[in-house]
DNA sequence: ATAAACATTGGACCATAGTCAAAGGTCAAG
DNA sequence: CTTGACCTTTGACTATGGTCCAATGTTTAT
């Protein structure tokens, strides 16, 4: 018997079984074949496209995102540029997140720099800052994952 | 008559009447008072607890973290110290996601670098990369928000 | 008086990425 | 042949933060 029945494939892959069911069901895996018991065999490759997914998500890749990733893979037609276009869009969409994670950070850190820890709290800056006026704020760019 | 309708204190606070009653819901803001027709009736400084949400929440803070920080605010036995601890506690949790996304990004700025952008998606080193061996990856300290 | 604007409730639905359970069928070992 | 491990399906549920809808009731303005 050659292929893999679903555990096994998710062993090898280091995912559960119902996360492999899961990525078949948003279409980032193909539907495998079947046993006579209707039984999931897959083909070894399906281990590296499991793996390349798991990567893909470490680089804060969507499953949406990956799932073009993948089609792009198998698609003779496309180029590299078209890969090399979405990693340079996820390099924006992460460095703008790292921009606002950044302001968020100076602001806490002002705040809390501001509040000494001792007393009640009826008497907190920290808390006084959140009740003051409203402010202006930055609006985040739409963006993937 | 004194009080503001749902409809006037979203708009003082500048949030939808949806995310008022969701925030109802969510136990953020006390169920206010009834008109005999039913309608909620709430009084002024509920547009400042609102403001102090939103606030709260460019900052971060989860609801949770947000429902927490608003009963210190009216609890008289509530120190600074409550407050100055989940101010760092949430400092500490977005630092790590800036870790985090500075390691994606140096990551996907190396694969990026690598790729001249030209010609067909197979030969493309990105895809390469995330098609290799498995490697070893860091674990994200649990955290809020 | 009548229409528009506003309020009420309950519940469904969006996206994201799974996770779990129930009830049953299949396969390998002892 | 039975037990346990493994597989099947459907569908519900988790967490987060809302958003929208229908059907109905109330208030306000003209
Ligand atoms: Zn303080
Ligand atoms: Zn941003
Ligand atoms: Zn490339
Ligand atoms: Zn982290």
């Amino acid at each position: 018997m050659h292929g893999l029945t679903i555990g096994k494939l998710a062993k090898k892959a280091g995912l559960t079984i119902d996360t492999v069911r899961f990525y078949e069901r948003r279409g980032l895996i193909n539907e495998p074949a079947r046993t006579q018991s209707n039984y999931r065999m897959y083909p070894e490759e399906d281990v590296a496209r499991l793996i390349f997914i798991k990567k893909a998500k470490d680089l804060g890749f969507s499953l949406s995102e990956i799932k073009e990733l993948l089609f792009i893979q198998h698609d003779p037609d496309a180029s590299k540029s078209d890969v090399k276009e979405r990693t340079e869009a996820k390099i924006r969409d992460v460095r703008c997140r790292i921009k606002d994670l950044t302001r968020i950070l100076k602001a806490l850190e002002q705040l809390s720099k501001g509040c000494d820890g001792h007393g009640p709290a009826s008497a907190c800056p920290i808390l006084e800052a959140l009740s003051g006026p409203e402010e202006e704020h930055h609006h985040h760019n739409g963006g993937g994952s």
